[in-house]
DNA sequence: GCCTTGACGTTAG
DNA sequence: ACTAACGCCAAGG
């Protein structure tokens, strides 16, 4: 059959993403392993990476994706603190200045097959 | 074609 | 509970 498995991981990524309600983040991991790529986490950032580079990541909210630890590693990606600021600006708790209350606000995509 | 780096996560000490 | 190392897959040099 057609192996759309491998097909565009990173679009996937982006969809996913892009369905993340406002108020609300989620991890890469749990975005990876929705994928069906549990071990790729890393694979979502890479998409992310070339979202930023690209015309789409103006329609991702990238700054809802962090890691499993609520940390915006991902800042560094972002202008200035807009990643920060756009997350409080969603009434995102932080626990610290660029961490914040995953627990609380997280997201799971699985969410997507109800 | 091999080696290094990377928006992560898990397991071991 | 904290820190260190490994694994994962892909892309760039």
């Amino acid at each position: 059959m057609t192996k759309k498995k491998n097909r565009d991981f990173y679009e996937r990524v982006y969809e996913v993403v892009a369905e993340i309600p406002f108020g609300k983040v989620s991890t890469y991991g749990a975005i990876s392993k929705y994928l069906g790529v549990e071990s790729g986490a890393r694979m979502v950032g890479y998409a992310m990476n070339n979202c930023s580079s690209s015309d789409l990541g103006h329609a991702i909210p990238a700054h809802r994706v962090v890691n499993r630890l609520g940390q915006l590693t991902g800042r560094a990606h972002f202008e200035g603190d807009s990643m920060r600021e756009r997350l409080e600006q969603e009434g995102i708790g932080f626990v610290e200045e660029y961490t914040i209350d995953i627990e609380t606000h997280f997201w799971n995509p699985f969410e997507l097959d109800k």
